[in-house]
DNA sequence: ATGTGCTGAATGAACGTTCATTCTCGGAAT
DNA sequence: ATTCCGAGAATGAACGTTCATTCAGCACAT
């Protein structure tokens, strides 16, 4: 049973490797515009034998979608497992938004636009989505003391505007150094607004 | 001189009535993913007769914005019309949120990742979202007393927030009811703080 | 007859996907 | 030490489809 396990992985980790090795290529020209062979050509490999790794298109958006997850699941992590979750909370955020990652915006505007417009990655898109709220949703019970079922009820709309905030600045165009750093320091405002609303609240009821 | 004008004209009315048409079909299927076949047949006439009207795809995509931006424009001309231009551009706005116009947000990320994509798309776009910070800066600075420069300089950061609020709210995917009221409402906060900082600012300093 | 507006079949390129084929190379047999 | 084997990695040509674009020809008004 051990062979076939290594195998997997072994293959699981080449297809992270690809990932990140396509994820250019397919943010500069969108889902329907990337053809297999621009992708196959970005992970230096014949088209045969990228279809060994990805069956299809939609599983390539798919995996990239997962892969951030992962990413996003070890960075909620890291807050969680902080002694003061609601400072690396912001911090975080902050260098979120702060950052000028021109491509995860092209990358996300791509796959915003794609979820909206596929039901199959409209799916995917919506449980990473859901996911991201939930770890929010978590470190905000963890912040005020409730329960999550309570922080589920009372918090799902403060959680979902923040991650909202978040992608709507990465998918900002670039713009003047000036007001690009003045719409960042106003989004990172209203973040911290919004979760100043969270805490206050739970304070209140 | 005045047979090509009104040939013109009359192909401008045209061209507007067939983007009408051919909105919908371009939402649900992208820019790349809808063919000129697709736009064709939902503008109702032949292939040939369409490239009479557009010559070629990214001219319809610069045809809708342009259509958009006219209609904002007429909107804002209504709130700088009105004796309380605040109230008004406070419930234009609030209409917009809270309007489920699923159409609007799938073209709005289509052309969002179209634009960040295609230069000569973005460009058309980014000269949009420019006009439409202008109009609600002239806003601020008609509520304000401001100058229009002085107005500019100020509160360009929160022209911009607030339309990105907008167009992130639209391209939220379909939720369920209470949720989604949920996300309006708090949307809707957002922005009436922001909107009251504006005038905040302008007493003080 | 002449001009005009429009059609939809034709064209060649490019698409996603498949598959017969070749290459690579670690270890078993000699 | 040499040969051979087989399994998985990799190839790229081929397939049927669909694409953007063009244009010969039709109907109809003048």
């Amino acid at each position: 049973m051990t062979a076939p396990a290594a195998l997997t992985a072994a293959s699981d980790a080449r297809s992270v490797e690809i990932l990140d090795l396509v994820r250019h290529a397919f943010a500069e020209k969108g889902f329907d515009g990337a053809s297999m062979q621009d992708l196959a050509r970005a992970a230096g490999m014949s088209v045969g034998n990228f279809y060994r790794y990805f069956p299809s298109k939609a599983a390539i958006v798919e995996g990239l979608i997962h892969r951030d997850l992962s990413e996003i699941e070890a960075t909620f992590a890291a807050v969680m497992g902080s002694p003061d979750p609601l400072a690396v909370l912001r911090a975080t955020l902050a260098e979120r938004v702060n950052e000028d990652c021109a491509a995860d915006g092209q990358i996300w505007a791509e796959i915003t636009a794609a979820a909206l417009r596929k039901p199959e990655i409209g799916a995917v898109a919506q449980k990473m989505e859901d996911e991201i709220a939930g770890y929010m949703m978590a470190v905000f019970a963890r912040i005020t003391g409730l329960s999550l079922a309570e922080a589920h009820i009372r918090f799902r709309a403060q959680a979902t505007l923040i991650v909202m905030l978040v992608k709507a600045a990465a998918m900002q165009p670039a713009q003047e150094p000036e007001t690009r750093s003045n719409l960042s320091a106003l989004i990172l405002r209203t973040i911290d607004r919004t979760l100043d609303e969270v805490v206050a609240s739970a304070l209140k009821g």
